[in-house]
DNA sequence: TTGTACGCGTTATCAC
DNA sequence: GTGATAACGCGTACAA
């Protein structure tokens, strides 16, 4: 059983008027007598009436849809940023269709295409791990396809990009467990093709560098996967195999950062008094593991607002993207708690 | 600039062919010369031509597009539940619009709407603690309408539903409590309107009667939020307020489990020497936290990947509806950790 | 083997 | 104050 919508035929057909004058009554026009609307009003509220965006897409050319391409729904960060995507979207009168590439590139260009068919209005993207050139973005942006980078954002021209300040965020992680008067940090790091990664490892360097200490590349060690797993066995590696035992961990991420303190509960340290531990994204497991998690909170909700904001004033041509650097970096803020005071 | 796509008159006119042809070139239909089609194709690959799925639905009426709400996507359920979802749906050539009510019943209804007007072929519901009635969806059953409600399901006729064993679920986790030597456990339920809360709290209770308990109800707790803040103050004030200290914790989600947890430990008592606790759900951090969380795990992924497949076929006419129950409950599993074993 | 005409639902434009 | 027509992109019954 398909759902049966009435359409304007059906109201005109009714009250033996025309589509076009039902149109304009529905729509509140001028030269319309007002017995007519009211007519015209009750019929629709009778006949349960829904202009049928569909068609309003194809005679417009316009879906007012837009589309959201993110790796992983189940990643708590991104889960605050599709919320600040909708408000802001909803509130503007738009819609919004979500694929999540399971961090594969193949998904990431069929999502594309996909929605291009569907005639998407504009893209929100954050891409995958497996991503490392940008051609299915670049040749969009070259046609004047509205696409917004959040996040993960590529480092091509025309890109317009929504960042959290990653650099910032891993210079007072670092600092903070360095003030606590750890010395010996080691850094668990994420995929060297993601900016975001490079700037925590940037970050960690220089908040080191600034405190005298010379950065030691044995002391970053991948944590790629991103999983507490992983982490756990990369720290249980580690605690043994460096000449001097780190005595503080500056994570990439949160479930990494369990990773690490569970591998050293483990190994009989205490945290955080043999080792300080810092994360990042400030997830809501934070507070809730023992000792609870510092960490580097994200403006998620704030990052899908703003982003979304940026794509639909580009989408009414409220800016054009070749007049001005639009892009945004928001402001990260260093949660303190029991994991790294000592 | 809006994207120029390339329609089938665009290839039509560079090779001054009808529209016709080139549509009927595009789907190898018979009775096309193969010349003809060859020349199509390379054409609509040269023009870079992609369907546009706006004037197909008009024409088919079928979007080829379902509709998903869902209280929130932080839930780490839903997420799961969102994946399975996608999965099932992409590979049977659907898109998936999704949105989140944030619990509120307004939301709720004005998602329907929006979708309704976006044409959907069909959705999947999971509803907000507010909705205590449910006319905005039996209206639309009535129609015939496709709608498929997983896990909070509403009892009205006609409904499709799929859920997992809820009631199994609490029965084994209150019974493994019990086995353990836990006698004095305390339910922290959730709302009351939702049929998983119900069959929660009445697998909790079935496990005491068999155990020879009596159900004492200053022993079930409300806990609606569903925090672990909430949960927190609820078990502080608890630990006080019973004549007996209860010594075993069966909560209705994994965040209240947690919060409970917290306050044990913030009260000096030991977890699970003390107080045995078993969550609901199986979240992520069940095993990031200290001592890792007994749960019972729901398979959220296969309840997305399950309930889809019943949408879809409903849509497709595979079944009718009211030619026999098709509704589905998955089974539960309780993953014992640490903190319910002494 | 290919072309013509029409309709899906809506609205801008021109006509009366 | 209202109606007829055309157009958005596509597929198909019918005609040639």
């Amino acid at each position: 059983m398909k759902l049966e919508q009435a359409t304007i035929k059906d109201i005109a057909r009714e009250l033996n008027l025309s589509a076009s004058t039902v149109s304009r009554a529905l729509k509140n026009y001028p030269g319309i007598s007002s017995e007519t609307k009211r007519k015209v009003k009750a019929m629709a509220e009778k006949l349960n009436y829904r202009p049928n965006a569909i068609a309003l897409s194809l005679r417009h050319s316009r879906s007012f849809t837009i589309g959201v391409i993110i790796p992983e729904v189940v990643h708590f960060f991104f889960s605050t940023v599709i919320s600040g995507i909708e408000e802001e979207a909803f509130s503007r009168g738009y819609n919004v269709i979500l694929t999540q590439t399971n961090e594969k590139l193949i998904r990431e260009k069929s999502s594309i295409d996909t929605m291009l068919s569907n005639q998407i209005d504009g893209v929100l993207i954050s891409y995958s791990k497996e991503t490392t050139e940008f051609g299915h973005f670049s040749s969009l942006l070259e046609k004047g396809f509205p696409i917004v980078f959040f996040d993960r954002v590529p480092e091509i021209p025309k890109a317009i990009t929504v960042t959290v300040d990653d650099f910032g965020g891993a210079y007072s992680a670092t600092k903070h467990l360095l003030n606590q008067g750890f010395s010996r940090i080691v850094h668990l790091a994420g995929p060297p093709n993601l900016k975001i990664s490079q700037e925590r490892l940037r970050g960690y360097q220089a908040a080191l560098r600034d405190h005298g200490i010379e950065p030691d590349p044995a002391w970053v060690v991948p944590c790629f996967l991103g999983t507490d797993q992983e982490a756990q066995q990369v720290t249980t590696k580690l605690l043994h195999s460096l000449p001097q035992r780190p005595d503080g961990i500056f994570s990439h991420n949160d479930m990494t950062a369990v990773g690490a303190m569970m591998a050293c509960k483990a190994a009989g340290l205490r945290v955080p008094q043999d080792v300080g531990i810092v994360g990042f994204s400030n997830w809501q497991f934070c507070s809730m593991v023992d000792p609870t998690l510092s960490s580097v909170y994200q403006p998620g909700f704030e990052m899908g607002v703003k982003s979304t904001a940026l794509l639909l004033d580009w989408i009414e041509k409220k800016f054009k993207p070749e007049e001005a650097d639009k892009s945004v970096i928001l402001d990260t803020e260093l949660i303190v708690r029991k994991s790294s005071v000592r």
